[in-house]
DNA sequence: CATGAGAAG
DNA sequence: CTTCTCATG
């Protein structure tokens, strides 16, 4: 079974790019995407989502922001979603919470702090929300994968240049600590876990200079499982190849047992 | 002696599509150019005004917006613009004056009424405040041209398709009969004084459509003279080949003798 | 440097 | 339909 996580980075602008071919290629069960920016009626008419997927799009509140969507060729439930104490309705479309069967896929888009100290702040302050929020599913007996744009890099193995970034959102000591914290609760990092330590391979390149042919990146994008899911684990990978520059981020695969 | 009137609808995205060759090819004395929508530090670093050409820009406070900017191979003094009750300092950047010896050109973008009534009234007003102003010029017993983009389409040799725009801001009844009274007071269209009656031409085309290639337009720039310019009025065109697709208006000619 | 909105034409 | 700005990433 192939789950994957992508940042599509505008799903209008990305069709244009020829997403279709690519959904084909990687032949995802369950496909979750984040930074849709996009609400179902301003999908171009003459296009559809790819054919036998189940689609359900959770949109920010304000147009052309954020937004996620999980599309599966699997049956699809949606599940009730992240609400907090500064927002119950998770109004900027950040985490959508399907269900196949005994699976449960937890699409996150988490918040960017690099608008400056208030965003900064306020992602703190959805990040602690939202660990604490989760833990539940650990305990799980059936697998969950908690999958994503969590915007923070990790360790020195998870960003191409850790020491000219350490003042900068998304690498922040703070960050990487809260990061720690929530594999401590026991959710694994599976790309990690298959890959050991040392594996400088990364999810997402600045659209500035020539980041992306210079591999000057960041792994920001994860698939997170609980205990039940890590028995599971079959393999994973990040699509880097040519011609994949629908997005400044690459699809992030993960394989589980049946 | 040549005079170009070109509503460029931006100077950058003119330049992106070579402009430069097409101002080398129409060979202006003077070429006077609307809508530059552009600072002079905004224009591109590696760029360069083309060789021997004094330049003038006067743009508008907003960015982005409106300016006017007048070229000249030809000595080229600033003269006062057009103040009036409205607005003393022309904040739109609509009106640039400037002396090639006894010759004066008036480089003028008049305010476009379809962005609702207010707009509307607001052009109404400047029309007159302008038409008003811009009498004592008629006098002069030097050349004195007044060129630009007029948003008025004068007669119905001037619109492909007059009655379906009898509504339509730019060939309003009102807008029509001032044009008529502008000419009254003295100023020559040079175009139409060639030209003649019945000859349809037309200076700007809908990007929306097949406009430009149906030669659905309208003829809204011009080069007006007083009597001492019009006893000198050589020829006139308006260049609308194929390639020149760099701005929804095309150029426009005014040859005056010496 | 790219996306999308929105104002303006 | 295109221009440019602005917010956001």
């Amino acid at each position: 079974m192939r789950l994957v996580s992508w940042n599509v980075n505008g799903l209008r602008a990305a069709i244009r790019k020829g997403i279709d071919g690519w959904i084909e290629t990687i032949g995802a069960d369950v496909l979750m995407l984040q930074e849709t920016r996009v609400l179902e009626e301003q999908l171009p008419k003459d296009w559809s989502w790819p054919q036998g997927h189940a689609v359900h799009l959770h949109p920010a509140e304000k147009k052309g922001y954020s937004g996620v969507a999980t599309l599966s060729t699997l049956e699809q439930d949606v599940l009730p979603g992240f609400a907090w104490g500064e927002d119950a309705t998770d109004i900027e479309g950040r985490v959508l919470v399907t269900r196949h069967g005994e699976l449960v896929c937890v699409n996150t888009y988490l918040p960017n702090g690099g608008g400056g100290p208030e965003r900064q702040a306020y992602k703190e302050r959805w990040m602690d929300a939202w660990r604490a929020w989760l833990a539940p599913w650990l305990e799980a007996d059936h697998p969950v994968v908690v999958v994503g744009d969590l915007n923070i890099a990790h360790t020195e193995d998870d960003i191409w240049n850790p020491k000219g970034n350490a003042k900068t959102s998304g690498f922040l000591p703070q960050e990487r600590a809260w990061f720690t914290k929530l594999l401590g609760d026991g959710w694994v990092d599976s790309f990690r876990h298959v890959k050991g330590e040392g594996e400088k391979i990364y999810s997402w390149w600045s659209n500035r200079g020539n980041a992306r042919a210079d591999d000057k990146g960041w792994r920001i994008d994860y698939l997170l499982c609980n205990p039940a899911a890590a028995k599971r684990i079959v393999a994973v990978d990040i699509i880097r190849q040519a011609g994949l520059e629908v997005s400044d981020h690459a699809p992030c695969i993960l394989d589980l047992s049946d």
